[in-house]
DNA sequence: TGGATAGTCTGTAGCCGCTCCAAGGTCAAG
DNA sequence: CTTGACCTTGGAGCGGCTACAGACTATCCA
């Protein structure tokens, strides 16, 4: 099985299972004569549950964490998985608050605008100004005092930039 | 106000000031006798503003769009500002839908896990190579046939592996 | 037999939004 | 006079791809 075919029947981009082998994820194939890349059936597999756990948001790392698990007999590994998945299922959950506070500001930002519509100026520019200005604000309001610390891990829910 | 200060008063860190600096969304202020960088108030505001965006989770891009829509008296780029806020909770709601079906698809694995616990093997494993091998399973039913076309722009609600 | 087209190879660079580091200059307090 | 806090520049690194360039191979049709 060559690459292409592998990519068609895994929906996994060529330069991207290129990239999982360069990064030890996917075992180097087998190649033929002419030197092309020759899957066997077990890759596939691999690349499905390498796509599957990254659909669920794994970072790599993780991913790789678990294929080790896959293959020891150690049932400590499998505690493992589980923390693994819990703490995946924390982080989804995190971010989706945030999330929602986002949506639910921007539907603020975006109703201001509209009642402004008819005025000189745009309510959504005012707004986000007034929010650089330190003043309440419709979308923000937990923004109130720039000056305040913020604290140190795990911004507020109001969803910080998020960082690696 | 030297670089620290603004740092403090608005919880930027200082590279990040500079890497503002650098890719031209803060405009570079005076500088003091010995090479300090020297910010006026409007950069205050200005930086608080670029937080307040990607707080939203715009991208720096966008965020450099509204602040050329700030300066400008003209009534296009308002409805640009319009534009912008609506596609960015389009985005926001997108991706809220696929973390969601995310959420749902972690705690089945979980589940998974819990009710095998006494058997020989750990579930989420099993789930998850079932998962390759293309079978149904608990947490992905709608992955069934790894072969099959994936839609060309922006896969299904079951949270793909996001791009740019 | 030749040429077009499609597939594959390697290697490197770029994307975003920071974050961190090294190596040095500047300044106030003790 | 030293210590320590602050500032400067430039460059590299992160994750997870994505997009080249330039070369080779394979397959098709005339």
């Amino acid at each position: 099985m060559r690459i292409g075919e592998l990519s068609k029947s895994t929906g996994v981009d060529i330069e991207t299972i290129r990239f999982y082998e360069k990064s030890g994820l996917l075992p180097p194939p087998a190649r033929s004569e002419n030197g092309y890349r020759d899957y066997a059936h077990a890759h596939l597999e691999r690349l499905a549950f390498i796509r599957h756990c990254r659909a669920l948001d794994m970072s790599l790392a993780d991913v790789a964490l678990l294929l080790d698990s896959l293959g020891s007999r150690d049932p400590e590994a499998l505690v493992q998985v589980d923390a693994l998945v819990a703490s995946q299922l924390g982080k989804v959950r995190a971010r989706l608050k945030s999330m929602q506070a986002l949506e639910a500001q921007l539907v603020a930002l975006q109703k201001r605008c509209d009642a402004d519509h008819d005025h000189h100026a745009c309510g959504i520019l005012e707004e986000l100004v007034s929010a650089a200005h330190g003043e309440a604000c419709a979308c923000h309001p937990d923004l109130k005092t720039p000056a305040a610390a913020r604290p140190a891990s795990a911004g507020p829910a109001g969803a910080a930039p998020r960082n690696r």
